[in-house]
DNA sequence: GATTATAATCGCAATTTTGCGATTATATAA
DNA sequence: TTATATAATCGCAAAATTGCGATTATAATC
């Protein structure tokens, strides 16, 4: 949970997930364009979204289409919310 | 929202939020017994916590009660459930 | 085979985060 | 007033993150 909160915690790759949620085309060329960014950096953002399994690359000749994975996606939903509909006991 | 999502980067935060969420009472002496770190480094993550507005400690004598900000709280939910319920229109 | 376009990796510097011991501040109790 | 309990702050070391130039890898094209 930590783990996926942290991933999400840089506006680059917030960035990014907006950007590849109203995409259909993804390819890594097009998300380099998106961000004011070196290559290296975005690749970077990339590869800890798809270490923690929030998207997936798939590549095809020289070019790499990058997709949020959607059952993935689904399961973090449920975690926040699941976070934040908790009964709050507040004192203060 | 990277900011918040930042702040709920860390298994230590995670923990006091899930602390606070279940706890009438939440001084910090308590969140300090919960957690397996120093004094020091629990009030250095409610600190962070308190910094994005997540929780508010209210200071009555020598203790301390910190409490999450329900305001806050539900603004991040909704803030988070617009990300992850967006209509994601995947290639791959 | 050589060239080009694209993506991935390496290695480095700068910055930020994490964790904590030690100290300080403050209110309550003795 | 002194002692005690609690919380907050300081300052440091270690580790992790961020950003990027340079290089490498690979497939497509000429």
């Amino acid at each position: 949970m930590a783990k996926l909160a942290k991933a999400l915690g840089h506006p680059a790759r917030i960035a990014i997930l907006e950007y590849l949620s109203k995409q259909v085309e993804c390819v890594c060329g097009d998300i380099v364009d998106e961000l004011p960014l070196a290559q290296a950096t975005v690749l970077q953002h990339l590869k800890e979204l798809k270490e923690v399994g929030l998207i997936k690359g798939e590549i095809s000749g020289t070019k790499t289409c990058y997709c949020i994975d959607m059952q993935v996606w689904q399961e973090i939903q449920w975690m926040f919310a699941d976070l934040f509909t908790k009964t709050i006991k507040n004192c203060c």
